[in-house]
DNA sequence: GCAGGATTGTCGGGCTGGACACCGAACACC
DNA sequence: GGTGTTCGGTGTCCAGCCCGACAATCCTGC
């Protein structure tokens, strides 16, 4: 069923347009309440009872009156999020543990709970303990009521069900049985999704995806993934299988892969290849480098390389531009770690495999979220479900 | 502005209810308010007043009641789109003509308009010229009020503001010029879109795109294009620069594409290669061979390259796959030709370059809508923007 | 032939929530 | 101190969905 052929309802109104103000905050910043009705084109008395109800709610709070220079009539009070709004418990997971934090509806990380749990070798049942004993540490702290629980998870979820599909990092997370344990244990709603997915659900509330309708968030390093924004939503896909964008074939008949196909964007594309190439080349502790180290090394040869890596990257970034057109792509993982200097060489080498027409449209970012873009994923799975805005 | 942070109002509540309702329609088929009620889980008597204002306005009218075998009770009375209702003007260019017809909203063609004109070299004045005699001589044989004009471009272009950027087969169409003379000899609203985009609409509103959610609709053939339909919108992207999936790299050091890039998907699945392949291998009548003609001829050589053919193909369209996750492909142009031979070989093909997860989550169809897939794509164009389901 | 059950479509009252016009409050500028 | 501007709040109106009840129509079973 496509088209839920689900009718509005008076009811349902007040609920999206509340929905659609707290979007506008998140977007822009604290507004007042006139700011709020200019954007949205309505009188400000419509807005006006809009944010009453979330004052009341407990969600906003009224600073103080703005004194701008140069600005006439009666200053106006801007509405945010109090610190204690919109709180998720957010969940991700390390290599050796498992992370849990309490954020509000601004992204601030109130609180953090790491429980040690070696995620690639733990059970199902070591793994849900991990994640229950994590979200238990984040919840008892919470100064009010948190609003459910975010779990992003590197492999193949389908949120709709809460079912992991698989997942090579953390095999124990496979199956429903971490949704459904947290769910038993704290009687909250649990969210499950991919965690590309979720990194764009976090720059699209908290990072540099505020405001943008369209724009991919690519996760880089060990594999690649993407979770992509379209007209403002994240795009699932049936069954919510998106994302595998590391296995798109980028040479017709090149390397075996190890997801069992040939030629896949994986396969130029990560540590592991750069690690390869490295040691072709000789470069000194090859097994560990990574796009910082590479960048320090700063030999020529060493900038040689760096540069095959940003243009192995940009193979895969511009499809999704030709295919897309996204405004923006938000890099995470590995490449952040070159900092400017690669992300410049990124975007060049991006631009000549695009087309003309497409060349200018579209900026590369590196993410600004940094070590935290997973657990701001998480939540942002929580309020987006909390405050979806789909009508 | 991502967001337009447009608020509902019960003014609107109204008209999304209307669009819902029509949509619903649409995609099941003649239904009676009862069935519609259960659709949409609410009372008969919501949809009760919002059916009377649509037949009202003479949009939808009521069937004869249905007397099934061993139903008890009243007999319903399905609700289906007037024959004069929902009238759209469509355009689509071939090679050396003009084609317009007047469309409903159940996607009958009730009259066509074919005015001579060669498409490939004519300047803007002439193209003008034709495309307005064409609509012109659709309207003057409308039986009720038109909507709007649809025109399919096979080139790039921004639906939000009408102009055509650029046109590879009808280079007369860039600029803005074709839809203000529209919009300024009939004082209709004109809507100008991608020919692969509008072709995806046709399917979502008439063809095998009808109730699903998410698929993709590719163009082959000379060129290579595709019409994205996601979470049941179409997907435009940035700048309407989307669907340039014949320009992803399928060859990181591949061969130089006609668009300046290299290693495009459109270097190894298109006619063009199709046929320097036919030549390489001394088929005959290569420089004019086509799928069908491939089909046709039968011998083990052309099975050979048939399987190329397909083989080439998936490689495109199991980016989107695993990039998308579509629940449906369905293929226009040339493979259309080919027939279920063609396509059952391209499914599988598609499946063998897919991640298992993935592989059993699509089908791919050939088009239901033959040559008219153009123009139903136009028609679509009018029918969305006329009644948008977006809130 | 006729009562009873089932299903469909319609009518009026109730409720929610935005639109509109107007008011007082606070501040800049003269 | 007066005036203009901007901000936030209040009360009334109205559109449109929800719910309950009712007439119409047809099938089944005796």
């Amino acid at each position: 069923m496509s088209s839920p052929t689900i009718l509005l309802s008076n009811r349902q109104i007040g609920d999206v347009n509340r929905s659609r103000v707290l979007r506008a905050l998140c977007d822009h910043g604290p507004l007042s309440r006139a700011d709020l009705a200019r954007l949205a084109g309505v009188p400000r008395a419509t807005i006006g009872t809009i944010a009453q109800g979330l004052v009341e709610d407990g969600l906003l709070e009224e600073h103080a009156p703005t004194r701008e220079a140069g600005r006439v009539g009666k200053p106006s009070r801007p509405l945010w999020f109090r610190d204690d709004a919109g709180l998720c418990a957010a969940v991700d997971f390390g290599a050796d543990a498992v992370r849990a934090a309490l954020v509000n509806a601004r992204g601030d990380v109130l609180t953090r709970v790491t429980v040690p749990c070696p995620t690639s070798t733990a059970s199902a049942a070591q793994l849900e303990a991990a994640v229950v004993e994590a979200v238990g540490g984040v919840l008892r702290g919470s100064p009010a009521e948190v609003l459910g629980v975010g779990i992003a998870v590197p492999g193949v979820c389908d949120p709709a069900t809460g079912i992991v599909r698989g997942s090579g990092p953390v095999p124990g997370a496979a199956g429903s049985g971490l949704s459904e344990a947290v769910a038993v244990a704290y009687g909250l709603p649990v969210l499950v999704d991919n965690d590309a997915r979720a990194q764009a659900l976090g720059e699209k509330w908290f990072g540099d995806g505020r405001g943008i309708a369209t724009f991919a968030s690519v996760q880089t390093g060990v594999g690649l993934g993407v979770g992509l924004v379209l007209d403002g939503e994240l795009y699932r896909g049936a069954g919510g299988a998106t994302g595998e964008l590391g296995h798109t074939v980028v040479a017709v008949d090149g390397a075996d892969c190890h997801c069992g196909l040939t030629g896949c964007w994986e396969t130029i594309a990560t540590l592991r290849w750069l690690r390869a190439e490295a040691k072709r080349l000789r470069l000194p502790d090859a097994e560990r480098l990574d796009a910082a180290a590479l960048v320090a090394l700063g030999t020529p040869r060493a900038n040689d390389l760096l540069v095959v890596y940003a243009d192995h990257l940009a193979v895969g970034l511009a499809t999704l531009v030709q295919l897309l057109a996204p405004e923006r792509l938000l890099l995470h993982g590995d490449v952040v770690g070159g900092g400017e200097l690669l992300r410049a060489l990124v975007e060049e080498r991006l631009r000549e495999r695009s087309l003309p027409h497409l060349r200018d449209g579209v900026e590369v970012l590196l993410s600004s979220l940094d070590q935290d873009a997973g657990l701001l994923g998480a939540a942002g799975l929580v309020l987006s479900e909390r405050f979806a805005l789909a009508a």
